[in-house]
DNA sequence: TGACTGTACTAATATGAATAGTGCAGTTGG
DNA sequence: CCAACTGCACTATTCATATTAGTACAGTCA
């Protein structure tokens, strides 16, 4: 499992972490069952804190991708295909949008203004 | 014009001041082309600094409710009306995609993402 | 038992928003 | 022309929160 973090990148470390194990995932580097490195093995390869490490894992498995025992270690999630193919998350995203804009359209807004405000949210 | 901070309220002053002009335009208590106390009067009014109220009249004539002519004043714009209806609904739109954007996050979306989702979805 | 595992707790640091201090250029009425 | 006003640009400071780090603890396992 190669993950490199990339200092110059203003994203946190531990979301960098989470978003290469995702990316390994997809592409299929990382299969269901398969053991990732302790917390502490990650952290001393990519030389931080095993709380950043700890940090990511659980971002994972927050998203269905990881499934953590204890004392034993983290495997990838046999059902991380399916949250991966946007089965599960993609969904629940698309019916909180689906709500947001039922309330925009009943409050006088298209969806183009509503694209014009999720578009500044980060920005300002 | 009558306007007063509370301390007590989290709400940033900025945007206390921001709300309370804004409810006075929509219930008539300041009219179109009506002037605004200078930057300066109400700072010192409300014993908050310069830039505060100029951070305020700046977010006021961003809606589209203050016109702005430099060493001149702030008046309430003539279009005001017809932006008020939709200014308020604004901001409850954009806690809404705000809120929608944080659990994007968490289940590993960034905004981009949540972009290409949100223009997929059906205009009905 | 000893070396491993994830986790809970606190502390330190970085980041960004909110507010403040101050000087500048433009306008205006006298 | 001048004094008093106007908004605005710049930096500094405060403050909250996100991020990262240090460390101790309990469970697992060979």
């Amino acid at each position: 499992m190669l993950i490199q973090i990339r200092e110059e990148d203003v994203t946190p470390v531990y979301r960098q972490v989470i978003n290469q194990v995702r990316e390994q995932i997809a592409s299929g580097k990382l299969k269901p069952g398969e053991r990732l490195p302790s917390v502490r093995e990650l952290a001393r390869f990519l030389d931080i804190n095993v709380n950043t490490v700890q940090k990511s894992y659980q971002g994972l498995k927050q998203m269905g991708l990881l499934v953590i025992r204890p004392a034993r270690g983290a495997i990838v999630s046999h059902k991380a295909p399916d949250v991966l193919g946007s089965a599960q998350n993609e969904r629940l995203l698309k019916d909180a949008l689906v709500r947001v804009m039922k309330e925009a359209r009943r409050l006088g807004f298209d969806k183009d203004a509503v694209l014009r405000l999720l578009r500044d949210i980060e920005a300002s």
